[in-house]
DNA sequence: CGACAAAGTGTTATAGAATAACATAACTTC
DNA sequence: GAAGTTATGTTATTCTATAACACTTTGTCG
């Protein structure tokens, strides 16, 4: 049911991807009796358009190109705000950009592999990792709230293709 | 020589830091043939007059106050850029503001914890944390160019505080 | 049903962060 | 000291984000 995110730059059928995606968020929205309107959908959908997280004005353009009306940042910023939220999509602070979230039911970090040369970001889990970051805040005596792990660099789809 | 970070959120001698910092500053620049001209200079000491994270306009602001002349953001945002390249500042990318590096002379990544009631940014290094993340980026394929850790919550001086 | 509260969206204006482009000054190096 | 390089000043603009208020839709409860 999740996405797996090493496929993310690579060749693959992106419409499951969305699709997948698509029913992850009802399920979470129903759940936490939280109202995916058409909006915050149309909005999850663009971001949902790519692995490569989007700016919040790139995606005003889009909202705006949809629909005739224009669109005012309050209107894309109050979406993403609910989206973030939820835990359907991510906030990339090296970038400000969003991507969609690719394990939105599971609890999960901000950890993410960003590709400098095609823009994707990957996002992972890893224990060992959790673990190192949990020692460590607790060797200091500080208590996490939120957590922001983005790596930035070359893809092996883009290395492999370079050669 | 290095200032250890742990102490950031207690009270310490903070003029020690500084001139430890400064030191430390002069020595880099010198090594590296780069010129810590007065404005660099002056742009390091304010980042450096507290353990929190500033603004570029916080210290545009606190230039102005200092000289007559009225400062422009490039005029920040230049000496910004050449105190991160000489690896003497760290960009914090969650709250878009600097703060001085605790141990330029070595290796660093870009690992804090930041504390969401005082502010305070305070460093670290984590060999089993590295490693953990070059073995993540390895299993991806992944090279890394830039990295950036940040973990917001409660320092233990302010939990302490609080009880 | 109808009134009220709550949540969502629209709209205007503004704050905050960063850079482009060009002019001037200062510092090398020969 | 003339030429080239580096640093700074200056003006304008772009990009990112939020405040404040109006209006609409949705949900609730008597």
């Amino acid at each position: 049911m999740t996405i797996p995110t090493s496929i993310a730059s690579q060749q693959h059928d992106h419409s499951h991807c969305i699709s997948t995606a698509m029913e992850q968020a009802k399920a979470v929205c129903a759940q936490n009796g939280a109202r995916l309107t058409p909006l915050r959908e149309q909005v999850f959908r663009l971001v949902w358009n790519s692995h490569q997280p989007l700016g919040a004005y790139a995606l005003m353009d889009m909202l705006a190109a949809e629909s005739t009306r224009r669109v005012a940042p309050p209107t894309v910023y109050r979406a993403l705000e609910f989206l973030l939220e939820q835990g359907l999509i991510h906030r990339i602070n090296m970038l400000n950009a969003f991507v969609g979230c690719t394990h939105p039911s599971s609890e999960h970090a901000n950890n993410f592999l960003i590709c400098e040369h095609c823009g994707v970001a990957i996002e992972f889990s890893a224990d060992p990792l959790q673990t190192s970051i949990n020692d460590t805040a607790a060797e200091f005596g500080f208590s996490i709230n939120a957590q922001s792990i983005e790596l930035m660099g070359c893809c092996q789809h883009c290395r492999e293709a370079e050669l």
